[in-house]
DNA sequence: GTGGCTGCAAATCATTTGCATATAC
DNA sequence: GTATATGCAAATGATTTGCAGCCAC
């Protein structure tokens, strides 16, 4: 049975196809999605990939990240994990360093059901040029 | 001499007015601080408030919050500290867990400059009240 | 068959921008 | 005096929405 069916989400060509999209690593924004499909999808409606996108996050597939203040990235939802966000050349990383226990399980406040570690820097390319 | 002044940020109304807002803890939108101040300043624009905030945090003395994908929150800029997010009644509040010498200092793609700890769950208020 | 999708265009809404005026220093 | 900040209104741009027709099941 395929994973949509699975979770409930009916079976379209617009959402096989982003799906599949996804599958390759990486953290993409709806207009990259959109741009990706559209020649082999003509009829495809930028509001069709959000829309897909926003089921598929509902439905625990995919993870939607806000590490760049401008628009949303998605990535297939992982185990946790956390990114890096290059200020100079805007790309994002994933940083697979684990979270401490206490941060796991424990608040002051209330119960964690959900973490996102946003890191912002220099990633060694950049570093490397700016040496120059 | 004046925090702002030292920063070489000019000395305004509008900015003092700004500034001395934020000294009350707390995460707030752009929205709510010219709500707040535009009694006392009449002459007060949204659009001055959104330059302000901006130029505070490009200053390093405000920290702007993506916690709400929605809208900024913006608030002064303490040591690092993390944030909860209650997705029950939708308040933010400060995590003064620390992170791991690990994070603070190691990234496998680059040199982290900065972090953020988003954290979501449910408040210690809101847990009470389902338990009902 | 029909309820849930899709595509299109128009609407939303936080944030930014252009520009003329006012103000800090 | 001059560079910079402010206020206003209009622009921007990502995301959402309304609605008619289509498609999965």
């Amino acid at each position: 049975m395929h994973v949509l069916k699975e979770k409930g989400i009916k079976i379209t060509p617009q959402r096989l196809a982003v799906w599949k999209f996804l599958q390759k690593d990486g953290h993409f924004t709806a207009e990259e999605v959109y741009a990706q499909l559209k020649p082999s999808i003509p009829g495809l409606s930028l509001a069709t990939v959000y829309s897909i996108l926003d089921t598929l996050t509902q439905k625990g597939l995919v993870e939607e990240l806000r590490i760049d203040f401008e628009r949303s990235y998605f990535e297939v939802k992982k185990e946790m994990h956390h990114h890096f966000f290059c200020r100079y050349c805007a790309r994002v990383w994933d940083e697979h360093i684990p979270l401490c226990k206490t941060l796991k399980t424990r608040s002051v406040e209330g119960h964690i059901e959900d973490a996102h570690g946003y890191f912002y820097g220099i990633c060694r390319q950049c570093q490397k040029k700016r040496r120059k």
